[in-house]
DNA sequence: TCAAATACGGATAAATTTATCCGTATTGCT
DNA sequence: AGCAATACGGATAAATTTATCCGTATTTGA
């Protein structure tokens, strides 16, 4: 396993959640648990963008942090199945929040995403004027 | 600049904000600018582990994503001041919610968090049963 | 004249995360 | 016998992000 070199901050609640929730996959995860996709291969299946090797790796993470659990079933083929912890479902409500806000500025934010991804350095096309204001002191 | 290499998944809601809002640095900054810390020089002394390079990359993604506004005054010594855009407002709620959950829990979370950082291999000390469930189908 | 404050960004290094490749195991179906 | 499905994880590569180092500029104050 990789071992950290930095120390992470941990002043805030912002900084601790960050350090649980911080992971390309893991809200995602969170909430298809939530939504009822209790295996790995079913997970893997609703986000195939992330290989199952990935996906392992960042449940581990989600366990190890007490937002869910895992069922080793001892059957064969082998069965596996994740649920969240009473503390995991906490967080349902915030990722909903999320997922909602999200949903309602998806064309914004589609386009705000794509404008700097693609290659459109086209400049003067921008409507917003640069700020003036007025030359100022510093103030302290 | 960078320029990345896979394509983003952009199909949900939570897909696309963690587009705009994944970087280590960029809630807390959205934050903070939110609190009146406003300057470069202000966030970079309420968040002393960013360096000043990483803080101007942040805040360029955040302006490029339409949540904050830059203005430069043209002063001297230099003067700028960031702003939230009325759509960068619209995460305020959102983000205040999440630094509450991890107030509320930050024990628990300092815990779970430091478990895993530290040297802390210690077996036996687990105190959940290894689920142990009724072995059974598949069922499908 | 020199240091400190203000601010920006290129080049490069280091850290971290994510992906790929492979090997292990068992059952059931064709 | 061969292949798919189920599941796990080591070793390593690639991608991405974050950090470090340095150079640019100007004013004020010691």
């Amino acid at each position: 396993m990789y071992e950290k070199k930095t120390i992470p901050s941990l002043n805030c609640g912002l900084d601790l959640v960050g350090e649980v929730l911080y992971g390309k996959w893991k809200i995602r995860i969170l909430w298809f648990i939530h939504e009822g996709h209790l295996r790995p291969s079913e997970l893997q299946r609703k986000i195939p963008d992330v290989t199952r090797r990935v996906l392992n790796v960042q449940m581990k993470e989600l366990e190890d942090h007490e937002l869910v659990t895992k069922k080793i079933f001892p059957v064969l083929p082998p069965k596996v199945e994740y649920s969240l912890t009473d503390f995991g479902k906490t967080l349902i409500p915030l990722i909903s929040a999320i997922g909602l806000w999200g949903d309602e500025n998806q064309d914004r934010l589609r386009r705000v995403i794509l404008k700097h991804t693609q290659a459109s350095s086209n400049e003067t096309e921008n409507p917003y004027d640069e700020a003036l204001p007025v030359p100022q002191e510093l103030s302290h």
